[in-house]
RNA sequence: GUGGGUGUAGCUCAGUUGGUUAGAGCGCUGGUUUGUGGAGCCGGAGGUCGCGGGUUCGAAACCCGUCACUCACCCCA
């Protein structure tokens, strides 16, 4: 039998309705920030994120789907929408207009992972992006969003953590800091951070090996070698959300993955998922748009990683539809006539089904009752002749007489 | 890319120290006397036991390989 490809899920009609409620929830709460939705396009050439994500990350390194066009410029599926958002922008000039400076994206990325709990290929992500302010304010109102966000869709147990990484002048500081502070404790590390003690020291903060933590509690904080402007940035920050009373942790060793970040870096975990427990993450990214030969435009987004999102919400926070009438039409008159009222409760904006392959009343009221239908609208050759129907309310069992033309006038008006 | 776990019906799972036609519950479907659903009762369909080798008189059970799924490492949302 034909399969999915690995890592890819379907979404199937009962999930559906989980993630059009995640999804409304997200263009509402975006929309109430003052952010307008952006929809850019699936790939891009693979010199966007090449220049943008950074040469050595992981992503770019050995997680892109990346392919020849019929031409040979080399393509790539979207890794994640920052880059996108940022060429777009540029492209179209967006800076220039007061209003197209904070947007919203919602839709699939893809990256070539090992698939796990939480992790997939294909994965949506919801994320803002508010340009050309490095007011510690709008980086306030960012972070505010994402954990409204999560409060609205009803979850539970969230942490906050935050932390600054500073501008990559303050980082070069602290990089010889950190490697001298590393280099006698070196023997005692990991494999893994004996290699990025060269590559990306860094990284060696957030390794989760417990060797590794113990032996660097005592590490230097990179918020104690950041410039004056970036320490009075990020007090601003840690300010503003205490004056909001968003709670948060200040954490040192979160240092974010992808080249493009600088400064204020955030995300916000659930103790309820397994390894992969980051429901949502971002940053400021002050550099992006230099590196795409664009104006410098300070900036500040997050994304959220929605599948992770579905898995922490609960079933009676989906939305649901509207009541459905089952038409249950029998008899060579009752049946025609019971097609056509089907076809005006639709025209009224009314949900109505029916079951074409019922013959029997008892047969089709069985199909109503599995569609799961509020009420039947029972039209035999009888009401037909009369020009009547009956409405059976399915839980009470209550039915009443009612005139065709008058239907779906007694149905609006409430039951 | 590296480890561990698991693959039996649409779903959740049994399957006894290898032994004959592989089972249950749920779901699906038909009937329960002809114009009233859910429950009950009776019946039915549905399985290459992931796949390929091997051991054996005999394998869903044991061995090897392989694939898939899954969890974790890594990385990240």
């Amino acid at each position: 039998m034909l399969r999915s490809v690995k890592g890819l899920k379907d979404i199937l009609p009962q999930q559906a309705m989980q993630w059009q409620h995640l999804e409304a929830v997200a263009r509402t709460m975006a929309t109430h920030y003052g952010f307008s939705e952006i929809r850019i396009p699936i790939f891009e050439f693979t010199e966007l994120y090449a220049r943008s994500i950074g040469g050595t990350t992981d992503i770019v390194e050995k997680e892109m789907y990346t392919f020849p066009d019929r031409d040979g410029s080399s393509l790539t599926l979207r890794p994640e929408g920052t880059a996108g958002v940022a060429r777009a922008v540029l492209e179209h000039k967006l800076l220039d207009s007061p209003t197209s400076r904070k947007l919203f994206y919602l839709g699939p990325m893809f990256r070539h992972e090992r698939p796990q709990a939480g992790r997939y290929r294909q994965f949506h992500q919801f994320g803002v992006e508010a340009l050309g302010t490095d007011d510690p304010l709008i980086d306030v109102e960012v972070i505010t969003l994402l954990w409204e966000f999560f409060l609205a869709l009803g979850l539970k147990d969230l942490t906050l953590h935050i932390n600054s990484i500073g501008t990559p002048v303050d980082r070069e500081n602290y990089i010889l800091k950190l490697k001298e502070f590393l280099t006698p404790l070196l023997p005692n590390l990991c494999g893994n951070c004996q290699r990025r003690y060269l590559a990306n020291p860094l990284r060696v903060l957030d390794c989760k090996v417990p060797i590794c933590q113990e032996s660097t509690v005592g590490a230097p904080h990179l918020i104690d070698d950041l410039s004056e402007t970036s320490t009075i940035h990020f007090h601003a920050v840690l300010n503003g959300l205490s004056a909001l009373e968003i709670p948060y942790t200040i954490n040192h060793r979160l240092v974010r993955g992808l080249d493009y970040y600088s400064r204020t870096t955030f995300e916000i975990t659930s103790p309820h998922l397994g390894a992969q427990s980051t429901i949502g993450a971002g940053g400021r990214y002050d550099g992006l748009f230099q590196a795409l030969q664009g104006p410098a435009t300070p900036a500040i987004g997050f994304a959220v990683g929605l599948e992770r999102v579905t898995l922490l919400l609960s079933e009676d926070r989906t939305s649901k539809p509207a009541p459905l009438f089952f038409v249950a039409g029998f008899g060579p008159r009752g049946k025609p006539r019971a097609f056509r009222l089907l076809h005006e409760l639709r025209q009224a904006k009314i949900r109505a089904d029916t079951d074409h392959k019922g013959t029997s009343l008892k047969a089709l009221l069985r199909s109503a009752d599995k569609l799961g239908a509020e009420y039947s609208i029972i039209l035999g050759d009888d009401e037909s002749d009369s020009h009547t129907a009956l409405l059976r309310n399915m839980h009470t069992k209550a039915q009443e007489i009612v005139k065709l033309e008058e239907i779906t006038q007694r149905i609006h008006t409430g039951l």
